[in-house]
DNA sequence: TGCATAATAGGACGATCGTTCTATTTTCTA
DNA sequence: TAGAAAATAGAACGATCGTCCTATTATGCA
């Protein structure tokens, strides 16, 4: 094996790291255009400057923060679902998954999902990335569907699109009512409305 | 009748409505957070100070554009529904007009919807005036629905609130996909997610 | 262990923000 | 129509922002 991957571990990697763990935590609470390096800087301990110097610009930190989001959501959400059969308990694991991830989220808040406020009349390469991580998310949901049509699990008059739409609109009405709203309750509803959108698919 | 309320018709009330609404059309596209004095005086074509003087401070703008979004959601979207027959009719009124207008919206955006996002969390005067103005509207679905039960147009065992819940995510979803994804359809998808979820409930 | 290099700190820059102060112009009224 | 009051302009303030430049400290390899 040529060394065309070699290990770098230099102290700088592992501080630039913790330096997006922070973040991504930051911008999950006060969403990606509320990140500043100022801030995050004196989260770190560090200087502005020592901080900024990991990244070539404000910019590439937040799309850096966007693509370790990306990371685990798909080690959290996307990969477990794999291991499930395919069809109906496949998208039922993509489902349950994403909501309880968003139902931890809660204190933090989903940066999909703020992010498609901040950006939706915002061009520029954080909008390309994050549309294009989205729309990655919204496929996987319509090929499970499909599948889940395929394999006989749901009719095969189902709109599969239409579904995907109404579960998404599950997950953001849960983001809106959890973590604006603050009502309880509000995990338990979204299973419960697709719960109810399964069945109406299923025979 | 005395004189409490007396007429002033000053030039200055004039000017702040005009500023007001372009006000109201910044904030529908960047944001009630991207909503800048300078900008707007730029708009205006007018000073800082000037704009400034009409309203004490920025935040104070912030809740006057606010009320001016909420006065014309209920003017444009509450009130015709309320002229129609009680129960099932006035409840498919609420849902269309609101459809309607966020997908006449699709330019601009909802105020309702990125604020929840850019005030999930962040305390203070503005994220109270938009709860109080969400929870009104929720409210207002919420009543409507259940009287669409009371009046025999959807079934005894209905759950009002979790009704409600799903409208609010067929309209969520709607203006993320339209907006931020800009997929076409997404209009219809609501509908057809409404009709669906009304059939459902009705025998 | 020395030394090149990476990592960080510190300070300064121009820009933009909300806000305040004062001066000037416009509007309305007696 | 003169004069008080309202409306607006202009400039300056302190704060914060991203970014750049230079000096200092820490690291890791020979």
């Amino acid at each position: 094996m040529p060394d065309t991957l070699q290990k770098p571990l230099r102290k700088g990697e592992l501080t630039r790291v913790s330096i997006l763990d922070a973040a991504l935590a930051m911008a999950s609470r006060d969403g990606l255009e509320g990140l500043t390096i100022g801030s995050l800087a004196d989260r770190m301990g560090m200087s502005k400057s020592g901080v900024f110097a990991h990244f070539g610009s404000r910019e590439d930190l937040q799309i850096a923060v966007l693509k370790r989001y990306h990371q685990q959501f798909e080690q959290d959400v996307f990969d477990p679902s794999m291991t499930q059969p395919r069809g109906l308990p496949r998208l039922q694991s993509l489902f349950t998954r994403w909501v309880e991830r968003v139902g931890r989220e809660i204190a933090s808040g989903c940066i999909y999902i703020s992010g498609a406020v901040e950006y939706d009349d915002r061009p520029g390469p954080i909008r390309d990335q994050l549309i294009d991580m989205v729309s990655t998310w919204q496929q996987s949901l319509l090929r499970a569907t499909k599948q889940a049509i395929d394999e006989g699990h749901l009719t095969p008059d189902t709109d599969a699109a239409q579904l995907v739409f109404e579960m998404y609109g599950m997950v953001l009405a849960l983001h809106h009512d959890a973590r604006f709203i603050r009502s309880p309750g509000a995990v338990e509803r979204a299973r419960a409305g697709f719960e109810r959108l399964i069945a109406s698919a299923r025979r």
